[in-house]
DNA sequence: CATACTGTCATAGCACACTATGACAGTTGT
DNA sequence: ACAACTGTCATAGTGTGCTATGACAGTATG
């Protein structure tokens, strides 16, 4: 599990840690029930202050990606979404909203768009076989 | 010149207005010579203090985007050249991606995504009529 | 010249990201 | 039990993003 934080790009370093975590899950290199890194090395290892990782792994485990207990750990959760589908909808529309505005932007017809989506689902399900993403 | 911003992303505002200029400048949608909307008309259309856009106009003049002189308005400067095909294509891989990890997260099919993506499409032409995202 | 636009500067206040540090509580291994 | 680890909570200080507002200067238009 490597992070790489960016200090100069505006994004809060503890929301980049969540990405990240979310991104390595989503990829498969973390699975559920293995242990993230604890709170105390990592941040001597990014070098940054305890709060700012016990607030990036707060933030995993309020979002029902991480299960934590005092004393034992971090660990992946079997991801189960607690959101309901019209709620996990709106939440994905707003991804799919910035990504849309980046191709308006972009000058990208619907097509190529489409083209391009159906690609990167295509490159993520080769790397990440038997996910929830799968068909 | 359409500038969306989102409040939770996390990304300070004058840094979005920053890139989503520099994206346009990128596509070629804004040319070399061309004003850009004017300080408080441009704040009062977001509904963000005047000095936020000041503050992303002069970060654009500090990159050498723009120019811009009291009295008359900020201007693209003439240096810029449109990205070819495949960096503006990497560009929209990035978002693209970001919201297929969060599809991910919230348990959605390929398919599910493929239908959300050509749905939010859809209603951004509707509101949009004649842009470049138009087939 | 006067008015209405343009950008610029200064000040003050609020929220929050981050740091620094100390103290406490639960878990594990010896 | 003890030591060494785990996460958690509290407090305080710094920097900065954003808002709000007023004042000023350059430019264009009449």
């Amino acid at each position: 599990m490597l992070i790489q934080l960016n200090f100069k790009s505006g994004l809060p370093v503890y929301l980049q840690i969540v990405e990240q975590v979310k991104a390595a899950i989503a990829s498969g290199i973390l699975r559920p029930g293995e242990s993230l890194p604890s709170i105390r090395p990592l941040a001597e290892d990014l070098r940054i202050n305890r709060n700012t990782v016990a607030k990036a792994y707060a933030e995993l485990e309020n979002q029902g990606v991480i299960e934590t207990a005092a004393g034992k750990g971090s660990f992946i959760k079997d991801s189960q979404t607690p959101y309901r589908k019209e709620v996990r909808r709106q939440l994905l529309a707003g991804a799919v909203d910035a990504a849309i505005v980046q191709a308006y932007h972009l000058q990208f017809t619907p097509a190529e768009v489409l083209e391009l989506v159906r690609d990167r689902l295509g490159a993520f399900e080769q790397k990440n076989p038997g996910h929830a993403l799968k068909n």
